[in-house]
DNA sequence: ATAATTACAGAATAATCGTTCTGTATATTG
DNA sequence: CAATATACAGAACGATTATTCTGTAATTAT
């Protein structure tokens, strides 16, 4: 009949009483609060409060807290993460790539004032300390950073002297946590820019030479 | 009269009970589980009992907790950062000193399997997010280790080529910290050592070309 | 209509938190 | 000896924690 035309499309509405917020909605406010806070002192409460999931549908969508910190983390990865990591490119040559790739890092860490710094360089790794669930993912998150990475610099590989890839990486994958973490002590983004600059230079100066 | 004689070079014994635990020596306990837990992972309880200090004795001397932290963190400052601060020397050429300071972070930050990473880096810096106070106290950590690099490079300042040194020593504190993080997810350090390795060889190369 | 199903608001729970308080133990002073 | 002073062991406190449970609201299916 005429209700399966109008259905086509959509996805068939579920059974019970529909949802008031949408885990993904949640998911924003509560990501920023463990960002601003850190994990412990984000208690449940207020997390159900800023983001307006009810604590029933919260432990049925996450788990409970340590399941939504880590979904918060996954989201952090995609939305925040993903933009700095693309920077990357390869669009332009490896100093033009490199150079964007910091100045995303220091927008980043500085853009909002209520989240400065890094919520996985910053907020994971505190916890990573006590839980090995944690510790794992901080191993993750830290390793796909250095892939990529890695894999820009294989991009722009010179022959002639081409120093330990991984190594640079690591060191530029250092540098960028450094950022993140002197921008949570308050640091300006002029000040952070000026440390971005000098990482690009060093890149320049080691290929240069060997 | 003869007391005075047998006092003279002793400090007079004072006056009530003696103590059991001498602050310092709960100081270094209370370091080593902030540095392992997080600061609201490790409770005052457990603390009191890792430390053999009597709870009443701990408001007494560190004022509750968060005096407690700060005192365990300037203690920690002390007795871990001073040494690998003082790597720095001035003792061989640069690129011999800032081998040996980067040694000595990978060194501290490996060393103990049950405090992986910096407490400065990887849990000062958490809790700054919520914290005025311990973000004020992580914004000073931070900048003394940075004006300690900086004086080193300042001593083997060349006149033809100088790369700003401002901006050098934030980038290698920076590294310094990302190695300290990276350390936190369980890298090796071995791998870490790459990264010095890279790191010592940046400045060399950033100042053989200008 | 009724039944079935999902979401929600909020109470209930048991544990733990940081802090303060109370009484007792251990010392010096007179 | 008694008086005084400090340290200590542990109870007490109120607040907050993460999690579970209970009853009700809102929707679809029949």
């Amino acid at each position: 009949m005429g209700e399966n035309m109008e259905a086509r499309n959509q996805a068939p509405r579920p059974r019970g009483r529909p949802r008031g917020v949408l885990p993904q909605q949640a998911l924003d406010a509560a990501m920023r609060m463990f960002w601003a806070e850190g994990y412990d002192a984000a208690s449940i409460d207020r997390l159900c409060r800023e983001t307006g999931m009810p604590r029933a549908s919260l432990y049925q969508d996450f788990r409970g807290k340590q399941g939504l910190f880590l979904a918060a983390i996954a989201h952090y990865v995609e939305t925040r993460i993903g933009p700095v990591v693309a920077a990357l490119g390869p669009r332009g040559t490896l100093e033009e790539d490199l150079a964007a790739f910091f100045d995303a890092v220091v927008d980043l860490a500085t853009r909002d004032r209520r989240t400065p710094g890094c919520l996985v360089s910053c907020v994971l790794a505190d916890v990573a300390g006590a839980n090995d669930t944690f510790r794992q993912e901080l191993d993750r998150r830290f390793s796909a950073l250095e892939d990529a990475i890695a894999q820009r610099l294989e991009h722009a590989a010179r022959p002639d002297c081409a120093p330990d890839n991984r190594a640079l990486a690591g060191m530029l994958a250092a540098i960028a946590r450094g950022i993140m973490l002197r921008a949570r002590g308050g640091a300006s983004a002029q000040s952070l820019h000026m440390i971005a600059e000098m990482a690009v230079r060093s890149v320049v100066a080691l290929r240069s030479q060997g």
